[in-house]
DNA sequence: CAGGGTCGAGAACGTTGGTTCTCTCGGTGA
DNA sequence: TCACCGAGAGAACCAACGTTCTCGACCCTG
């Protein structure tokens, strides 16, 4: 039997952790095949690009983002924690030996002037990201421009964590994140449910 | 006369704007060499190798950086003043209709993992922006994390408005690094020499 | 005027990329 | 048993890259 979505799950995988790791254009249809396991036409029968593969491994990318978001965020009731948690997961992952930064904030700065592809994953992921933010800050009684200015101090976070090394960025930008909600709360005359 | 300076310039002008621009994979030496103007010989004869000119652009954005950041910095008194100009500088650079975000962190996302020179510089050039506001954050009577924070939120606008093109996010980071300043202010110990 | 050295233009080289083609093998149905 | 279909391995192909080489024109010096 020709497991046609065994193949294709070996291929993202593989072309996400190359990718991830070194960049897109560093890594040849070659070496993907051979991580992946099968051979150069079956990866084509499988994909008809290798933009093709670029832009499943950015959707796959995406998903896991915002399941992790929402797996962290579901450990917590109130609207104000949840949005805090965001940074406990940046930590953790921040700390992941191969974090090497976002995904599409590096793919964009490779190719998003060149692979239209590219560039709209990242526009439709990082706007996604600051809705869903902008809905919880609002949940939580703050003013909706906190959700992007949540939303900036968790994009700063990651790119800071990765080009410095430095891990504690979360914890800051965690820090940052609860002065600015609480600030709004107290000044803004919206209220949350919860008082 | 041969003036070495004048071709030397040209190419890191041209290669500044074509990197820039798309990429630095996307872009050739042999179209490096026709939008600086001289021949490909010269060019090697001027850099041992397109790493080089990578490198020498790299230089220049830091340089030109930090000018403007200084710039907008010198006509303002106050610490908190200085910190706060440079999101008037950052809205004004996002609203540049070349702007694709910062050349450091597009070029670590490209190459960061393949070419050290590249790593390092971004780096450096990070390292040197946190401790630079961080040393205004204290001077004006914060703790030295809203340094970092404020950092992190320079750094979250420029991703932010170079992918989801959303310029205002220079204002939003202004308001929040407002609000952190100030929070930071009244409640630490630490006073500014200006009341 | 003669000779040598310098430089621009671009051809050439070796490598590598993405994509396609060929060949072979193994299993399957009559 | 034999024809056939699908798939795997990798050679082949074409274009592009970074770098080097060749060649011819020019200029400066004696």
């Amino acid at each position: 039997m020709t497991n046609t979505e065994h193949g294709r799950d070996d291929v993202i995988r593989a072309a996400d952790t190359l990718f991830y790791a070194r960049g897109i254009q560093a890594v040849g249809m070659d070496e993907l095949r051979t991580a992946a396991g099968i051979s150069l036409k079956r990866m084509y029968s499988l994909f008809p690009s290798k933009t093709a593969i670029v832009a499943e491994v950015l959707r796959g990318r995406t998903r896991r983002w915002n399941d992790r978001i929402e797996t962290e965020a579901a450990a917590h009731e109130s609207p104000r924690d949840k949005l805090l948690s965001i940074f406990d997961f940046l930590d953790h992952w921040f700390r992941e030996d191969n974090f090497r930064g976002c995904a599409f904030i590096n793919s964009f700065g490779e190719l998003g002037a060149t692979m239209p592809e590219v560039a709209d994953a990242a526009h439709q992921h990082k706007k996604n990201f600051i809705e869903y933010v902008t809905a919880l800050a609002v949940d939580a009684g703050c003013a909706p421009t906190v959700g992007l200015q949540i939303a900036l101090l968790a994009e700063g976070a990651q790119t800071t964590a990765a080009i410095t090394e430095l891990a504690e960025t979360a914890a800051a930008a965690k820090a940052a994140a609860t002065v600015l909600i609480d600030a709004s709360v107290g000044r803004s005359d919206t209220r949350a449910s919860t008082a």
